[in-house]
DNA sequence: ATGTTCTATGGAAGGGCTTTCAAAAGTAGG
DNA sequence: CCTACTTTTGAAAGCCCTTCCATAGAACAT
């Protein structure tokens, strides 16, 4: 039925071995049969059966990945870095899309399944303890993207100094009252870039009063949706109190649902209050957010390397990488001049 | 090592058969040792190694996804229904994002590796003629999505249908001259929404001259993007032609940004002019957009359900299933005086 | 020519499972 | 208690590959 090298070793004469030993380009063979064999191959249009090949190497060459990634376009850049990466390396990505923290321990359990997948990555969850001892027993390669576990090789973005340099951006630009609309503080991130925000501050000698921070109350995503920088900011601006000056947004998304907000009540921005943001999305530069860039892509590629290197090398010492997100200024912040910043 | 069914086996003092048979609650088994086998099992925390799975049922219970899904969210809402469905039947994805149709190619050759996977779903892309051939040799099963080939299962949307009733639908709130905002006319929705406008307007008596119909030269996603709609309006506006009291936009995304266009000029949506696109992407509500709804979700699932008909019996016929676009009336169009149109 | 070292090659083993086949055990009928 | 079935069970074969091992032959040294 399928050609086999049982099919490709017949037709050419020679054993399978030899036909394996060609097709994987192993040392020992003579150009002659190399040929040969190589030719018959093509003509029988043969392709490895990689089921089977996955079994006699014990290398399954493809990776799983646990993401939340139909909330949050965040995902979907990083996702594209693991891809590319991934394919150029010959390898399969298997993705789990998740909704919600308690599907993670469904999937790991699937990814873990004996041989499946050489290695998972999990993004942006929290790995629950019982399974991380689990894991570290089986041995499966795990790698964690914005999410962190001491036993397990992770990829961040330094969250602190990330809200450092966006509250730093802002004193200097003249601001003194400072707001935050935050995500849920149950996720990690939105802890830090908060506390990060605080600090910051108060380092300025800027001490900020509880109701300019508005912590999203949402469970969907955690808060880092439209709707949830929509609704703060409706509810901020009902306060009827004055407004600050200037706004730390703890994602771009939600710095959308900002800008509606305040666009409906005839608020402009950046020239009555400005705005910056954070992880630098795709839609970002479309809405001229100032805003936090994480390096997504480039994330991603290094959750492969990571991973791979890993692989090869599972006793290695256990590593953790912070990426610098940086600052890039459009005209949300009203640093820049030359933008004109056009909403719809 | 890792525990297989022969240490089941052994433990159990039966034969590596019977384990395997009450693994898979194959009948003839005494529920004595049915119960025993299962407790080793268990015991043993034994996981079955998924490959050697595939490779004795020459099924790998996995499928695999060909999708442009990084720059259009239509596919992201689409894969949700795809992976959501999958999961509960205990099949995997893979998935392959696809930049541009050179990489389709590529990726069908490695979706087809032999045994890989039991079928694949190909997103809204040409399937090249020489590959369905050898797809169709290869009777490897393939459904497509948002595309067409008359020898391969489909499940579209009847895009004639929906710009009809787009196009009706501003005509019954008594515009009469109506532009289009289109995509690159290169793509196959793009073209039959165009021309389904078209028919429709001269149905009703109405010729379109044309210069309110403006196709996007972009090649980035077929013209399918923000920047398309934005650059389209732009230059439709440039023109200082009398704009048309109504636009039917190709795409949600296209329209979001012909609203920044016609925001900058101080033109009201839909005061001045009403608005109607396509997709009703999860976008589309956060602009209050009239649009035509697509059953994204419902799409995935159903091309799920037809790949595994598909695989059950591979000699059916072929069908083709074309899901009717429905309306749903927000504020961009005018016609719902309830809402507020608010856009930032 | 003979012995020695390498290289090229064939083929068996092994990877972990399902499934088929035949034997063993159990059940029923007489 | 024996025969004729039926059910349960163990084990081998097969899925398709990689890899190891042994052998045959070539190449080289003596």
């Amino acid at each position: 039925m399928s050609v086999t090298i049982y099919d490709i070793a017949r037709e050419a004469n020679v054993g399978i071995g030899t036909v394996s030993r060609v097709l994987n380009n192993s040392a020992n063979v003579t150009s002659q049969t190399r040929e040969r064999v190589i030719t018959i191959a093509r003509r029988l249009n043969y392709q490895p059966h990689a089921f089977a090949q996955a079994l006699a190497r014990k290398r399954s060459n493809t990776l799983s990945a646990i993401i939340p990634f139909f909330t949050n376009y965040f995902f979907i850049e990083v996702l594209q870095g693991v891809q590319e990466t991934l394919t150029s390396l010959g390898y399969d990505l298997i993705i789990h899309g998740v909704n919600s923290q308690d599907q993670v321990e469904e999937y790991l359990q699937r990814s873990m399944r004996k041989g499946r997948v050489d290695g998972t990555l999990l993004f942006s969850l929290e790995l629950p303890e019982i399974y991380a001892q689990e894991i570290l027993e089986r041995k499966t390669p795990l790698v964690l993207v914005d999410t962190f576990h001491p036993k397990f090789d992770s990829i961040r973005v330094d969250n602190t100094m990330g809200a450092k340099i966006a509250t730093e951006h802002l004193l200097s630009l003249g601001h003194k009252s400072i707001g935050m609309i935050n995500a849920n503080l149950k996720s990690s991130p939105a802890k830090e870039r908060l506390s990060s925000f605080r600090l910051t501050m108060s380092e300025h000698g800027i001490s900020i009063s509880d109701d300019l921070i508005m912590n999203s109350p949402d469970a969907k995503n955690d808060g880092f949706s439209r709707e949830s920088g929509y609704h703060s900011m409706k509810e901020f601006l009902a306060r009827g109190t004055a407004l600050p000056t200037a706004l730390f947004v703890s994602s771009d998304i939600q710095a959308i649902g900002v800008l509606a907000a305040l666009r409906e009540s005839g608020i402009r921005v950046p020239e009555d209050v400005s705005i910056v943001s954070f992880d630098d999305v795709e839609l970002a530069k479309n809405f001229d957010l100032t805003t936090m860039s994480q390096p997504m892509f480039k994330m991603g590629v290094l959750a492969v390397k990571k991973m791979l290197e890993r692989i090869e090398n599972p006793n290695a010492p256990v590593t953790s990488v912070d990426f610098k997100p940086t600052l890039v200024i459009r005209a949300s912040c009203g640093a820049n001049k030359k933008y004109v910043f056009h909403q719809q």
